[in-house]
DNA sequence: ATTCTGTCGATTGTCGACGATTGACACACG
DNA sequence: CGTGTGTCAATCGTCGACAATCGACAGAAT
């Protein structure tokens, strides 16, 4: 009858501020936060603002140090390769546990995801792609029943798309990309849960090299080198 | 020459007394938590108290309403399962990248380790034996490599044993418990990858088993029931 | 020239206070 | 007697201000 009108408090919504203007690049990785600047930028008093920080901070995406600030995280090639780990982790223990909850619904929804990828994909709309794989992946986490292992799989997913968001062009072949997903249905359909284990596997270890490689062409901000005020 | 002396800040501190208020049971599973009295009896404002709070939020102990403040976290039978769920998939994730890495060193120390865990069995002091327990699965995620991974085992080690701590007598054999892990030694020896899942599987579901039916025996408080203010 | 020391500006950590919102309780009404 | 409304105390969310701390910079001493 009535909406709810819930508007988030508002830590979260500075909080999601904060995580866009990551992902656009507008705070680059290393770069000090300031409270106080955001505070004023959005008219509110330091207290939501450093709530805001806290938050993201939990999730990985802010760094602070005691009596120094918050800094954009920044990500070096070894904290990629251990975030991918352990998503191959989470998703490849679901997997296994998928094979008993799959129902043929679930399934055909899974297929129909990767046929949008695949569309996103020769249309060459490479922004929404990347959404959509992380939606199929998700989704392959969820029907495993973990509620757990699904937000942990949320937290990852946004610390990759905030890092990857500044690498710009990820996929060079959107169209392969796509197709690299098939194998995953295909063992699905087989309900061959070693099999899924190892597609999973290969999958995302493609993923992780891919985007470590072109991330080390990137001049990112050593995360060790945190100058006092970059000012 | 001389000693750092550190003092940890306030937030730290103040979360630290919580976290250890709650092990020792004088904050109950679903009591709220009022900052002001904490703030009061520790003698600072409301705002170190409300960072600590949000910390041990972060990491699973406390769960905050809007506007209705903190509470102590209670766990049902269903949360503990799929904490043990997430608990497992780490620890057997690491433990196939462990056959590569793990040193001969490495194995004598897991050895020493059960072999404590043992003595401590013999000797009656579960509450030393517990967090040996702890120890060993530790090292057994450390020798993995991935940091990520390990300081996600730290965190659900914090829930667990505050969760675990409310029960009290854990193990009705203490004995019988330090010998399951000899079949994770075992399998650790043979460097069996798929041995080495199976084992801690089988080890990690029995342990799941055994905690959830003491916990199922027990008056916790259902944390959606939540009491507005219990005064 | 290099190193150490002292000062300075900027930012964080902490504080007390105010308004807003919540749940509990008592009361009127059907 | 049950239901709904109004009031109230208690607590949270937010605010502006102050002191403590940090890094940067300039100057003195060796």
């Amino acid at each position: 009858m009535f909406k709810p009108l819930e508007q988030a408090d508002l830590p979260s919504r500075i909080a999601d501020q904060v995580l866009q203007a990551i992902g656009d690049g507008l705070l680059r990785p290393g770069e000090h936060v300031t409270e106080a600047r955001i505070a004023e930028q959005m008219g509110t008093s330091r207290a939501p603002v450093r709530e805001a920080l806290r938050l993201l901070e939990s999730q990985g995406l802010i760094v602070s140090h005691p009596r120094r600030g918050f800094f954009v995280r920044s990500y070096n090639a070894d904290e990629l390769a251990e975030i991918y780990d352990l998503r191959e982790c989470l998703e490849t223990h679901n997997a296994q546990a998928l094979v008993g909850k799959m129902t043929d619904r679930d399934l055909e929804q899974l297929e129909a995801q990767v046929e949008l990828l695949k569309a996103l994909g020769a249309e060459g709309r490479t922004q929404e792609q990347v959404v959509q794989d992380y939606a199929f992946h998700r989704m392959l986490c969820a029907v495993g029943g973990n509620s757990r292992i699904l937000k942990l799989f949320d937290q990852i997913a946004t610390e990759l798309r905030s890092g990857i968001a500044l690498v710009g062009r990820i996929y060079d072949d959107p169209v392969e990309i796509a197709r690299t997903h098939d194998p995953i249905i295909a063992a699905l359909r087989k309900k061959d849960a070693s099999l899924i284990r190892s597609e999973l596997h290969e999958h995302l270890r493609d993923a992780s090299t891919h985007v470590i490689d072109i991330y080390r062409q990137w001049p990112s901000v050593p995360h060790d080198a945190l100058p006092g005020h970059p000012f």
